[in-house]
DNA sequence: CAGTTCACG
DNA sequence: ACGTACGTGAACTGG
């Protein structure tokens, strides 16, 4: 069997990958679709077909003759898409730690090339095949040279041999060129002639063979208007088949041995493909250490060592040097990470450098020895579980200074999304480590403290890179304490009230339910979305008003429509509410008060959220009903310590409002904020054209909405839907509040247009969030990339100032020693149980802190209530 | 474990 | 024409 040779397309195949895949984008932002395709495509060939000779061919930017031919050639050519661009790079880096030879020539087509090197090679004996997606390259086809030919996705290849061509087109590959001349090519702007397409252009060519024949005869073609067409448009005819004819006779310089597919440079290779994320092919390239790590690392490599309560000796020295180094990497392993609070420590790792680690036992000597270290600012502490440890000391009550780097933290500020790396991958990422599978997280730990350090200089660098170093210093960091004191602090449960609460629904639930599978005519599970659909919409009959993806939709929305069909939906609709209130609140509160403490400890996540806010797990004490009455009265099950002590809580006024004042730096929005005014009157009044106290209540209401959907980058549907108008109607309100409120226009479209720019938009305090979509060729994902845009600043931004709000309180309850806690953060309002004979100085504390966080161009203005438990709060004015 | 629903800002 | 507001967490069902 004779070698082969294989002539690649490169431009074409970049683009057919490019086309079939999804805009990718590794972790840096860069786009690497088409470069991945390309890879997929080009492993495949190499796996399949066993190529001994391979060469890429490229399109250069200068014109060819053909242009010089015929000026409008490819004139009606599409750019090459921005994100495509720079992929053409990434492609020849591949090719190269492939040792894959490229080549390319001013003035000539990649095609040309590739004709001129299919002919050589076949007079050369060797068996010929060209890759493309270009159509093209069939005139090139011989009984050695053999076309693959791109077809939907990316590694499925068509081959076309003689007889494929003969069957296709009932012609010579020879001929084709001829049959392009006839029907010129609109993807090339290439004319030929009119009333010509590929039918007629066959059948002429099996009658004259060529077109040059053809136009010699043309008395002989059948037909009046046809004869007309060929007679003037034969030249044009001829210079189309000209543009269409691939050059066989390119000056080359030719050296087959050049283009030998050699082993791959793996060297060059895996870099590459780390760089680029493709986990899959490094799979391929180096099974076993697919995602970024190199090299195995395993507890032998590092000095460490467990030691006993009893080794004073070699204990105190450790303290001796870190007092002289000055840093160190600790970690308390807990068993229980979910609730923190609750948990046990099983030990307690430290590591002076990247080779010593020691495992000490967590017991009140050890604690004692090491305190001073703890508490000292100078002795610097990079931190496994940052949040987790303060928890661990503040339960001894010993102060942690000096915490400067917590990984995961950092992590997340780099990139906020939903896929955060773990620890673990962490340090296959930055240090092309691998940890052992199979080994403890004890042992694991050890040795990703033993990294700390490293970690730490290349965190920080990228922080800084990012222009988030300060966020994470000044902000992210020291906010880690306080968030552990949150949690140690919990909030104290009256169960005995939640106790009583819940047999009173239980018993008004099986009342409901009764009369629900009275009016259903059987019993079935309420609960089941799937079995009440059957019932309301086979059984009893009612329209169907939404489906899901597995059937009928049965929310609260629909349940509103079909309130006044039947009166099974009312008891429905109260049966949910009750149902929801009793398992998510009532029921499930109680056995998570803490044994010790008799308190409600949440876990606050400093790294979920994408957009820079908080969140609350186990339990979730951010979502506590208050919208109903009968959601309002969980509220109270929520109380102080004791009768000395009382809830004082404190709400951001309008806050994402007024960030969107402040960021969009509209007018007459910050005017309404100065003035004071009440928002969603002042609102009104500039929509519907009145004076503020013409407001009409259904005016502000639906000003209100309209204030409410900016922040999300509403859209008309979206406004008509919640107001219950019409499309029309919603469309001409947002129309007149963007001509009123023209800065908030002008902000979406710049932060819009950031985030193509950039493919990130960020918050005041600089916080970033990369917004990948917006770029994207899916309709549904750019747009929602879009309104992530224009929501992310605000919803960020007042999530940096509450933060550095809560930083704010936090010291100056402790500096000036208040008799005060903080126990609850809800995004916009801060809950402290504090001491009635401090209320009236904190109560000024707290608003004055809040409200001067940051100078912004609008006030903040924060609102004090007070009472004995969180739901009959009462404004508190301390006058 | 995904899908649906619903609690909050 | 597309398909419909941002950000969360938890309970429950049913495969």
């Amino acid at each position: 069997m004779a070698e082969k040779l294989f002539l690649l397309d490169g431009h074409s195949l970049a683009h057919r990958a490019f086309y079939a895949l999804p805009l990718l984008q590794n972790s840096a932002g860069e786009y690497t679709n088409a470069v991945y395709g390309f890879a997929r495509m080009l492993f495949r060939l190499i796996e399949d077909e066993q190529p001994d000779y391979m060469i890429v061919a490229f399109d250069t930017k200068a014109p060819t003759f053909r242009h010089q031919e015929y000026v409008e050639y490819k004139g009606n050519r599409k750019e090459t898409p921005d994100e495509l661009r720079p992929q053409f790079a990434l492609i020849r880096e591949l090719l190269e730690a492939l040792n894959i030879k490229i080549i390319s020539k001013e003035g000539f087509e990649a095609d040309d090339l590739i004709g001129t090197l299919a002919r050589k090679g076949e007079k050369e004996g060797l068996e010929v095949r060209i890759v493309t997606g270009d159509r093209d390259t069939l005139q090139l086809v011989s009984e050695k040279i053999n076309v693959l030919y791109t077809r939907r996705g990316i590694t499925e290849l068509e081959r076309y041999d003689l007889a494929k061509i003969k069957e296709e087109y009932q012609l010579e590959p020879d001929q084709l060129k001829d049959m392009k001349g006839l029907m010129g090519d609109s993807s090339d702007n290439i004319p030929g002639v009119p009333g010509i397409g590929e039918k007629t252009a066959i059948a002429l060519l099996k009658e004259f063979s060529s077109l040059e024949n053809l136009l010699a005869n043309i008395d002989k073609v059948s037909g009046k208007k046809r004869k007309e067409n060929l007679q003037e448009y034969g030249d044009q005819a001829r210079l189309s088949k000209l543009l269409g004819t691939i050059v066989i006779d390119v000056p080359l310089e030719y050296n087959l041995a050049d283009s030998r597919l050699e082993e791959v440079d793996k060297e060059a290779l895996l870099p590459l493909l780390e760089r680029l994320e493709f986990k899959s092919l490094l799979e391929q390239f180096a099974p076993g250490t697919a995602g970024t790590a190199r090299k195995e690392f395993a507890l032998e490599e590092i000095d460490f060592q467990e030691l006993e309560e009893a080794d004073e000796e070699k204990i105190n020295a450790i303290i001796r040097k870190i007092e002289a180094q000055k840093e160190m990497a600790l970690d308390f392993l807990l068993d229980n990470y979910k609730y923190p609070v609750s948990a046990r420590v099983e030990s307690f790792l430290l590591a002076l450098n990247n080779k010593e680690v020691y495992s000490l036992p967590f017991t009140e000597k050890i604690l004692k020895l090491f305190s001073d270290i703890f508490s000292r600012e100078e002795i610097k502490k990079y931190i496994l579980h940052g949040k987790e440890t303060f928890i661990v000391l503040k339960k001894k009550s010993l102060d942690l200074k000096g915490f400067v780097f917590d990984p995961l933290l950092a992590a997340y500020l780099l990139n906020p999304s939903d896929n955060l790396p773990s620890l673990e991958e962490q340090v296959e990422k930055e240090l092309k480590l691998s940890l052992p599978a199979d080994s403890s997280v004890r042992d694991k730990n050890s040795l990703i403290l033993s990294r700390l350090f490293e970690m730490k200089d290349i965190l920080v660098e990228k922080l800084k890179n990012d222009n988030l170093y300060s966020l994470y210093r000044e902000l992210e960091i020291p906010l880690v304490e306080v968030l552990a004191e949150l949690e140690v602090n919990g909030v104290k449960i009256d169960t005995a009230y939640l106790e009583i609460l819940s047999e009173k629904w239980a018993r008004e639930l099986e009342l409901i339910t009764e009369k629900i599978h009275k009016l259903a005519g059987e019993e079935f599970n309420i609960n089941s979305p799937k079995q009440l659909g059957v019932i309301l919409f086979e059984k009893l009959g009612l329209p169907v008003v939404k489906k899901t993806k597995t059937g009928y939709s049965t929310d609260a929305e629909v349940l509103e429509e079909l309130k006044d069909k039947h009166e099974i939906i009312g008891l429905i609709m109260k049966y949910r509410q009750l149902a929801k209130l009793k398992s998510t609140y009532v029921d499930a509160l109680p056995p998570l008060v803490n044994k010790e403490t008799g308190r409600l400890h949440t876990s606050f996540n400093q790294m979920v959220t994408a957009t820079g806010r908080l969140s609350s797990t186990d339990p979730n004490l951010q979502n506590i009903p208050i919208r109903t009455a009968e959601g309002r009265e969980i509220r109270k099950a929520f109380i102080s310590e004791n009768e000395d002590w009382l809830l004082l809580s404190a709400d951001y006024s309008q806050i994402e409002l007024r960030v969107l004042a402040h960021i969009s730096g509209d007018e007459n929005l910050i005017r309404a904020f100065n003035n004071n005014a009440d928002i969603h009157n002042e609102t009104a009044s500039e929509i519907f054209g009145v004076r503020p106290d013409e407001v009409t209540p259904d005016m502000r209401r639906h000003a209100k909405v309209i204030n409410f959907g900016i922040a999300y980058g509403m859209s008309s549907f979206g406004l008509a839907t919640d107001l219950g108008i019409s499309r029309n109607e919603a469309e001409a309100y947002i129309e007149k509040y963007f001509q009123r409120f023209s800065g908030v226009k002008k902000y979406m479209d710049e932060v819009v247009e950031k985030a193509r720019k950039d493919g990130f938009v960020t918050t005041i305090l600089n916080r970033r969030r990369h917004i990948p979509d917006i770029n994207s060729r899916n309709f549904h994902r750019r747009n929602f990339a879009r309104r992530t845009a224009i929501n992310t600043p605000i919803q960020g931004s007042a999530a940096d100032l509450m933060k550095k709000a809560m930083l704010n309180v936090y010291n100056k309850i402790k500096t000036e020693k208040y008799r005060a806690r903080i126990l609850l953060q809800v995004h916009d309002e801060l809950v402290l149980e504090v001491h009635r004979e401090d209320l009236k100085e904190l109560a000024e504390v707290l608003k004055r802190e809040m409200e001067k966080v940051v100078e912004l161009k609008v006030p903040l203005v924060v609102e004090v209530q007070v009472a004995e438990n969180w739901k009959d709060q009462e404004d508190y004015t301390e006058n």
